[in-house]
DNA sequence: TTCTTTTTTGCAAACGTTTGCGATAATGTT
DNA sequence: AACATTATCGCAAACGTTTGCAAAAAAGAA
């Protein structure tokens, strides 16, 4: 293994002390031109490359920002990942990865981790049962910015950054209406979660007011086989003449449903879903959706991040608009 | 923002030196019980986590090892990488996530990356692009293993691990024969990729031996709408009575043709694929599939690269198995 | 007691960088 | 010529930890 080369080896073959090297190769005005070109040669030719943990240690600062998820794989978290990688990197910042799977003391562990490793700052897509705040009050408190995104828990204490549920839910509602879609059998998720209450209310109220003729059945399912088996049982009779799905996961299950019943879309039935839009492609024809881009997400919860890095912490719930994407199911 | 407590810190409250604290806290032999004792205690009422950045410029080595993937979205990666970190994270890594975007030189910068971080080891999913692998072989000579996987490189000279493609063609011909589906159209993608060829070559060879008096079209399609066109017009006339796709794209795109001509399955025409397996089970019936998994070359790839990281490099190309996952599709 | 052995602790250097400040040399000003 | 200014550069401390070695203290052996 070749040993590397440090300012010192540059310093000594230069004959010259190692600040006024460090200097040189940041372009310091206090280094004479001459200097900084011959110190760059060289460094050049030893393939100098500093070493990124003295630099830290020196600076107590990393260019490392940590993200944990409950999942990287599934329906949206890796598409977040993606954009925020993106968006991170043109600012000179690389990514530390950490699942929780959905455990809040590895969510815990996850965190201490980053503390040691001085992130830069950390993104968090909160378990479903997290509920101590405490590792996280703990790690704002050691200087190191928490943003939420996604799952973000009740507390007003640190800033969140998460899709616009309750436009998502009004879009869809809203679309359906226009289409003269009113006998509608809505399929929501587990209860429980935030982002399912805030898409169901805007959605039943939004129908409410503009479709008091119509129909509406709402269903919850906690899985892809749970939306199938409701979609199956409640599209046996010709009730509804549109499904709609708020999210990838259950519109998977609904689309099996459909095809099993052999129903053409959109004549039999139309189809909208809340969804990242990869799902909604691979059908035929492709489904309409709301769309909830990880990517964008991703990018705007670094631009949060970045603010809370930089000076005054913007305290608050960040919302990513939702946008229709029209693709002739309903 | 509280200062962080250090050895130093806890040293002076218990009037020890830096190093008996050092030692007390890693348990080491030489400390008298009682003094690990009060160390522990004082550690834990100050909240002591060691600075990572220390440790590593006293160590000169991280727990942190780099993914280097052309893109972390898309229909493979992120189950290979989600794999890869419940693996790593047993063993007290972490994951350092960089996307080459499919550029070479973006990739290259990475790499730097990685060094400048003293990354433990160095996992590469190669852009297609990639022909110099100097890059490579200067990361490797600063004591770095690089282990390719997925898109390897021609090169003898790195370790690699991919999925067993070859297999994933033998099966895929194989089971298609053994239920009596001898008129094939098979769908690959990108001829110039080893990864199609490989799967091409086992595929058609075992066609040709057990198969002779069937027939067997063989067309290439470099996206999932070029996919969808192929099927489409293939499946026009009633030649067919299975249709194999040689990823998750392009089994997007041909169901999209089978849905558009309502044809049913298995009845009708017999779908089989190579897959990572979520794509396959969106569709009614599931799509019987070769599965390739995202999850299992993650966890492969890590055991590879922890052998390079403690011993001897363990040269020469690994493959994953690959095994036949029946829906009932073919 | 005196010497040897063992147990327990501290000293100090090292890892590679950044940075405030002082030193020197070059230049300009009167 | 004497002084002030500016352009260059080096010294040395600091970041927090690990670790070889020496030192001190305690214990055992003679």
């Amino acid at each position: 293994m070749k040993s590397r080369s440090t300012l010192k080896h540059i310093a000594e073959h230069l004959h010259l002390s190692i600040s006024t090297v460090s200097r040189a190769l940041k372009d310091h005005p206090d280094i004479a031109a001459h200097t900084k070109q011959k110190v760059r040669e060289l460094a050049e030719l030893l393939e100098y490359e500093p070493n990124a943990f003295a630099i830290q240690l020196r600076t107590n600062a990393s260019k490392v920002i940590g993200v944990i998820v409950p999942e990287i794989s599934g329906y949206f978290y890796h598409s977040f990942i993606a954009g925020l990688e993106d968006e991170a990197r043109s600012w000179g910042y690389s990514l530390m990865i950490l699942q929780s799977g959905n455990d809040p003391e590895v969510e815990a562990a996850n965190l201490r981790l980053c503390r040691m490793n001085r992130a830069a700052g950390i993104l968090v897509a909160s378990t479903s049962g997290t509920k101590d705040l405490a590792p996280f009050e703990r790690t704002d408190a050691a200087g190191i910015p928490v943003v939420f995104f996604d799952k973000v828990p009740e507390s007003r204490q640190f800033p969140k950054v998460s899709m616009a549920d309750a436009e998502a839910g009004f879009l869809g509602a809203d679309t359906l209406i226009r289409k003269g879609r009113k006998r509608i059998l809505a399929l929501f998720g587990d209860h429980a979660l935030s982002i399912t209450r805030k898409r169901l209310k805007a959605f039943q109220g939004t129908f409410q007011r503009h479709a008091a003729d119509g129909h509406l059945t709402i269903r919850h399912a906690r899985s892809q086989q749970e939306a199938r088996q409701i979609t199956f049982e409640a599209l046996a009779d010709q009730t509804y003449n549109a499904v709609f799905a708020m999210s990838d996961e259950i519109l998977a299950g609904a689309m099996k449903a459909i095809m099993q019943h052999r129903l053409r879309i959109p004549e039999d039935i139309g189809v909208l879903a809340i969804s990242t839009g990869l799902i909604p492609g691979l059908y035929e024809p492709e489904i309409s959706y709301i769309e909830t881009s990880g990517e964008t997400l991703g990018k705007r919860s670094f631009e949060i991040l970045h603010k809370c890095m930089s000076k005054a912490t913007p305290l608050g719930e960040f919302l990513v608009p939702s946008t229709l994407v029209e693709k002739g199911s309903v």
